[in-house]
DNA sequence: TAGATTGTTAATCGATTAACAATC
DNA sequence: TAGATTGTTAATCGATTAACAATC
């Protein structure tokens, strides 16, 4: 059969995990079927664009019917990346460090930290849940050993370039990136920034426009 | 004089705290000028674009001559709304929370989390970093009385809408989600999804793509 | 069959890039 | 003056919305 030409467009990708998020309640509610207007509605969002999307991921809908919730819900995860098992590091173990190190939605979606790194006296040769801190300086030999592909780097920013180097030189070539700074890579090393504080200035920009406008409570 | 006219997209407003931090950066480093061109190649961006983003905040270039740091950081201070202290309750204080709650970040950026609420009668009573954490049941009462405008969810997915329900209803007029859910709120209301998963499932996708591909050392 | 709903084409809207006159 | 660099206009590109024939 011929391979189907995917085309996911940067700002649909970033849609595809609201739908993946809306399928799995609806499937875990014991739905089968869902339309694009009922999937348009609890994300808010316009029923063509549900449509195209969905379409351009393959067809799983039926005029008339609707789509199937099963199905669509494994052309997601498959287009997600979320079938597949990944292993990561994880450099800084600080408060948030520690935080995505227990949070228990990521091994849902395939992700297991294999390794905990910190440049912290303090802090190496401690244990967190179980697991040993190993001194930054191990980053080399335990990356290649396991063949990590991913790091999450949960640093101060002075030091993310460093660390971002080591992790790059050691094989790695997904990382994402906690620490506020801008991050420079060989092509072909994929970063993603998660930066907190471009959502709390959204949402700061909102509470002092809204102090110059009409009070809310009275719509 | 009359008012300028701003018009910010979306798509800018998610770029500013990037010029923000880069110029942070410059001016911690000494520098009082910048060129649209330096601050787009240590973005990777086009440097049109800077001059774009940058002339419709203000006229802070000049021909010949490139920007002025200190003048662009304190207009892009006063525009990401950094400049406003913003009180706000924070709901969940399981680890996330926790990473939130001590992340020293924040400051920074005027945030200041007074209030710490669970509904998990093991926390409620006890003390992070010496807050009391509240019960749930007295998110009304407390919100009302500080005139909280903030509140920021780390709860479960499950109790996210009912506890968006109580802030909404004491006073909050912007919401901060890390629950990997989609909240539904009055208007007037702004709601940020902070979505973890997704900026996993987008490496992730990188990492899939990359293992068909060709092997990216070999440039 | 009649009603519902998809997938897709065409129309609209918005954002990015290129080019350049104006200015330092 | 000559070289550098802005702010902005015009051209391109991409994404969203509207509309509807095809299908269940």
């Amino acid at each position: 059969m011929p391979e189907r030409e995917v085309r996911i467009s940067r700002a649909m990708l970033a849609r595809l995990p609201f739908y993946y998020r809306t399928l799995a309640a609806r499937a875990r509610a014991g739905n089968t079927k869902i339309s694009s207007a009922q999937l348009a509605a609890s994300l808010s969002m316009d029923s063509a664009q549900v449509r195209r999307d969905l379409s351009s991921i393959g067809e799983f809908g039926r005029p008339g019917i609707g789509y199937n919730v099963p199905e669509l819900l494994e052309a997601l995860e498959e287009m997600l990346g979320l079938r597949n098992r990944t292993e990561a590091v994880l450099v800084g173990v600080g408060r948030l460090g520690a935080a995505l190190f227990g949070y228990p939605g990521f091994e849902a979606y395939g992700l297991r930290i294999v390794s905990l790194f910190d440049s912290d006296p303090e802090r190496i040769g401690a244990e967190l849940d179980g697991a040993l801190i190993r001194s930054v300086s191990e980053i080399p030999h335990v990356v290649r050993r396991l063949s990590i592909q991913m790091g999450i780097i949960t640093t101060p920013p002075t030091s993310a370039q460093e660390i971002a180097d080591m992790l790059v030189e050691a094989g790695v070539i997904a990382i994402w990136n906690f620490a506020p700074v801008s991050l420079s890579v060989p092509p072909g090393v994929m970063v993603r920034d998660e930066d907190l504080a471009a959502g709390l200035s959204y949402l700061s920009r909102h509470l002092t426009g809204t102090m110059h406008a009409a009070r809310p409570e009275q719509e």
